[in-house]
DNA sequence: GCCGTTTTCGGCCCGACTGTTTTCAGTCG
């Protein structure tokens, strides 16, 4: 094959970003100054949240239009993409082993002592800094000691357990749960949760909790002394930083009432959007961190915020909602008080995707119909799952006629003494050939039509791309379930041409869901937002196999808040009247 | 290497904690 007939490289966003996060601790190995390393990294990440596919934006000759991305990287991209290799990073590999960026991984091992172990010592890889560390051959180095040795020890073991980022239950269970101990302290005033999990990410890397209090000793005591911390590794007077049993670290922060809404500005991030307030802070005379804005004509000057809303109001601008904090255009909104009146929890009105034990639920029509209505929904369809989807006992259609019938049953008693509906839906397959599961004349009976992918999920573009167009335009499926297929954190979404997803559903006025269980949250926060820019509807749904599974609701609230997503851009805020006027479009 | 309501050059966050120091460097977030 020669080089013309080369095919174009399969490289995915993530691998972009990735070798751009590579290029950047090579950079720090080396010493780089760091706001050439930050470069790569912000670049990096806005790859990997790049809603789009970057191979899309390159040939439309975009690629400059990326966050982040200037000439320099748009070039370094289109090597990649046309090369599938960079040469930059291939000189950096030349200089440096590239096993040495792993060392990194390490905590408490930065690119200083990186370099020095690998210049003084030749280690290049984990496994040998772990046999000199465990050989005492770390602590005569200069600024190393016993100590220190002894951390490496622990980091590298730490390393092993460690699971990359959790979900956000997880991580917002475990958080809500330490901060309940923490706050029946007597000391305690008050406290959030800050960080990421605030933020509704949909996996977190760490935990981050704030306490206010002038007494910091037993808030800080109790913290580090709960039973499920596996280690401490810092215990100050204002903060302190434990390793959990699960794996997961947390840090808390304990501060004065004068001094917190400041704090939880800055501990609630992102970097990116703290970056950006800083700099305005600057153009007003002040510098702002954790503590407060200080002015900066040396007077001495202090600006205390106990509240968050006092921090942007110094700064000119509306309250930023946590999920919007990503610095994708939230500042230059509520400069101008343009920020979107965010959809909440109370707007939602209904459910339209959940199972019973007529597939794989747990529950009887009646008893979901009956825990919907308590949880205060107004309708819901119960849109079980479709023959070929063996495994979750998948309805023929003689078993969904049959179902039929309970489903009018419960939705007339509960229709006449509640006012609540029940309608007849299904979760369809969308085969591995591309053929939906039911003929249109049974789709055209019921009440609402999902069409899902769950399998063949790794076909290659085209292909799967066809398929979900083929359901996206058949007049009787209303929307779309979990469209791109990720399961959080193991498995990556389907490789969907989504620009020609989008183009189809705003096309047929196909809803697309935003599926809240945490294990989903798809689409995702930055699909969401393209796809309401795109006026596309959207659907937030539990997919509830079992009790108590609406509650899973704030996630999928949570992801349509970070996506910008509005009440009016979501079906489910809609009065049953309102739907059931859309059905029958 | 990116970016621009003062800028196409000169900024780009900085404070807490630890361990090895004897006044500070490295790491982290």
């Amino acid at each position: 094959m020669t080089d013309s007939e080369r095919p174009p490289s399969s490289l995915s966003n993530r691998d972009i970003a990735d070798v751009f996060d590579t290029v950047a601790d090579m950079l720090q190995l080396k010493g780089e100054i760091i706001h050439r390393i930050l470069a790569y990294r912000r670049a990096a990440e806005s790859i990997r949240e790049l809603p789009r596919d970057i191979k899309t934006v390159y040939a439309e000759g975009q690629l400059e239009s990326i966050d982040n991305v200037g000439g320099t990287l748009a070039e370094k991209i289109t090597e990649l993409l046309t090369t599938g290799e960079l040469t930059f990073l291939n000189k950096l590999k030349a200089e440096l082993p590239e096993t040495l960026v792993s060392v990194l991984r390490i905590n408490g091992v930065g690119p200083k002592k990186a370099m020095q172990f690998y210049k003084e010592l030749g280690i290049s890889t984990v496994p040998e800094l772990e046999a000199a560390a465990r050989e005492g051959r770390l602590a005569p180095l200069p600024g190393m000691g016993a100590k220190s040795e002894k951390k490496i020890i622990e980091g590298i073991e730490a390393l092993s357990r460690q699971s990359s980022r959790v979900r956000i239950d997880i991580a917002t269970s475990t958080a809500e749960g330490i901060l309940a101990q923490l706050l029946a302290l007597p000391q305690a005033l008050w406290g959030n949760v800050a960080g990421s999990t605030r933020r509704g990410r949909a996996t977190i890397g760490d935990l981050d909790l704030l306490v206010c209090s002038r007494d910091a000793a037993p808030i800080m005591d109790l913290f580090v002394n709960m039973p499920n911390v596996a280690t401490i590794h810092g215990h100050g007077p204002t903060k302190s930083s434990v390793e959990l049993l699960n794996g997961l670290q947390c840090d808390l922060r304990v501060l004065p009432p004068e001094n917190y809404g400041a704090a939880l500005v800055y501990f609630t991030g992102s970097q990116a959007h703290n970056i950006t307030l800083r700099a305005l802070a600057q153009e007003q005379g002040y510098t702002l961190n954790e503590w407060a804005f200080t002015a900066t004509d040396g007077s001495g000057k202090q600006i205390l915020c106990e509240k968050e809303e006092e921090v942007y109001q110094q700064l000119g601008l509306d309250w930023i909602p946590p999920e919007l904090r990503e610095d994708r255009g939230e500042i230059e909104a509520a400069r101008a008080h343009q920020l979107p009146r965010l959809i909440e929890i109370g707007d939602i009105k209904s459910d339209l995707h959940m199972h019973t034990e007529w597939s794989d639920g747990k529950l009887t029509v009646r008893e979901m119909a009956e825990r919907a209505r308590l949880r205060g929904f107004q309708h819901i369809c119960i849109t079980d799952h479709t023959q070929s989807l063996g495994i979750a006992n998948g309805l023929t259609v003689e078993r969904l006629l049959a179902q039929r019938e309970e489903i009018r049953k419960v939705d007339a008693e509960m229709s006449a003494a509640h006012n609540f509906r029940v309608f007849q839906g299904v979760e369809m397959e969308i085969r591995a050939d591309g053929n939906l599961d039911y003929p249109d004349e049974v789709l055209a009976e019921l009440d609402f039509v999902i069409a899902s992918l769950h399998v063949s999920l790794r076909q290659e573009r085209a292909v799967i791309t066809q398929r979900l167009l083929n359901a996206i335009r058949n007049p009787h499926v209303d929307m779309i379930g979990h469209p791109r297929g990720q399961l959080i954190p193991d498995r990556e979404p389907a490789d969907l041409d989504m620009d020609a997803v989008f183009a189809a559903a705003k096309e047929t006025d196909t809803v697309l869901e935003i599926n809240a269980n945490p294990h989903r949250l798809d689409l995702d926060d930055a699909h969401a937002r393209r796809a309401v820019e795109l006026g596309i509807k959207l659907a937030i749904d539990c997919d509830a196999h079992a009790p108590d599974e609406f509650e899973l609701l704030r996630y999928g609230i949570a992801t349509a808040r970070r996506g910008w997503v509005k009440a009016t851009d979501v079906i489910n805020t809609w009065s049953t009247d309102e739907f059931v006027r859309w059905l029958k479009r």
